[in-house]
DNA sequence: GGAATAGTGTCTTTAAGACACTATCAA
DNA sequence: TTGATAGTGTCTTAAAGACACTATTCC
């Protein structure tokens, strides 16, 4: 209780960020080579001290999102995810990352070029799955990032984040396929988008050529909760069945 | 992206935590007057720095809890909430807090008493309304864990936290009540609960005296997801129907 | 006309919401 | 037997899942 007794230790803190978006319809996150010491030249998120003076948290996130693509701010969802501050997880010392989601639409070209480092869209799967190596408690931190993404997609908007200003509803179906690895019936998809009033509105000027029928464009609606929500489909067997905690 | 070009600025790390019980069928929130410097006297949520030697942040949240109740660890929920590190929420300096939810069943006494301050159980609606003023942002802070308790009552167990060891349906229905505010239907109550396989099994020894016929008693079953969840009912008019927003 | 993509309608099953009575105990 | 609390069954409606065909454009 007596807080100030003895004297508070300082941390550093760091603002991360997993940046998702879709590329060639699979799910991708945005990940840097490391040029500094602690874990050079390993994969890691983006992200980097809070600035000097007295920088806000959420601000940070923005210049560093600012920093590692073309993106401004308003084209952007960007929300705090968590925060990660296990006194081992930085050899320097005491680091403590405040997490950040944040879901770009496809950009025009691969990444900007950035000054020092690096940057590359790796596939979500690659990141997940281990099969790529990841700095500090990065990992952990894009694999909570994903879920939380897969989650909000349910029950918010947040899927249209992944698309442009117009969209088509196919294009919005490919955002859930590609977040949740699923595959998902079109009839039942549109007919549930359409279901969730606010969702959604269409922009006057539907259509667009790819060969095929013109698709009608949507924008997004009002709403950022989703009612009735987009339930992801269970995969078939879940639970960890290695002995039978089944009923 | 040179994060370490400048001096990056070191912060203080403080816990603070939302804990939540049901005191006579009412959701109430622990809080203590401060005794110290900023804000004397006023209403806050318990919490305090980090300790000197590297101490874990969900450790400090477990230490301050058991310093504030005489709870131990393990008969509790507790899981980090979110951080709030504007500039400005501490006249002190950066103080950036890790915001913890905590749920705890009845306590056998009202508070343990602590040695400087004194912590009591308030009414969350009174915290919530504006009714009791606290110091720095801790009225957001409980808002927005009472928010987050609110919506994990629907899609997780976490609902048998609030209850002891063992508990009645009906007793589990009050907490669903007064944390959502709202009356349920016992029958459909009853079904859905009982429809959540894994959510709640039998203990044995079902019964209880209260004057009326005996209970059966359960306990917390194995699965922490629930499905089907138990959808919170919607409040009949939501929307900021100022203008019309309405479909 | 054929390839390519867009869009829709029906049936079945599951779960939600509304609603009122029976069961068991103590005094 | 009465008061008090516990527990249950049915009907209607909403939404999910499965499923196959029609529509529009470009070539």
């Amino acid at each position: 209780m007596q807080h100030d007794a003895w004297s508070p230790t300082p941390v550093l803190l760091t603002v991360d960020l997993v940046i998702l978006t879709l590329r060639d319809s699979r799910l991708h996150i945005l990940l840097v080579k490391r040029g500094e010491d602690p874990f050079q030249g390993m994969l890691a998120l983006p992200g980097g001290f809070l600035n000097h003076d007295g920088e806000e948290i959420l601000d940070a996130a923005h210049r560093e999102l600012a920093e590692e693509t073309a993106l401004t701010s308003d084209c952007v969802h960007l929300e705090q995810l968590a925060v990660y501050g296990e006194a081992s997880r930085d050899p320097r010392g005491r680091v403590v990352s405040v997490a950040h989601l944040a879901i770009a639409p496809e950009l025009p070209d691969p990444v900007a070029g950035t000054d020092a480092t690096d940057a590359a869209w790796i596939p979500a799967e690659t990141v997940l799955s281990g099969k790529a190596a990841l700095a500090f408690d990065h990992r952990r931190i894009a694999t909570d990032g994903v879920e939380h993404a897969r989650t909000k997609l349910e029950f918010s908007s947040l899927a249209t984040a992944f698309c442009g200003e117009e969209f088509t509803i196919a294009g919005l179906q490919q955002v859930y396929e590609a977040v949740w690895g699923t595959r998902l019936d079109t009839r039942n998809f549109y007919r549930k988008v359409q279901a969730a009033k606010g969702f959604i509105i269409p922009a006057g000027t539907d259509r667009r050529s790819t060969g095929g029928r013109p698709a009608r464009l949507y924008r997004a609606g009002p709403k950022t909760v989703l009612f009735p929500p987009l339930i992801r489909p269970t995969p078939p067997a879940e639970e960890e069945n290695t002995k039978g905690e089944e009923e």
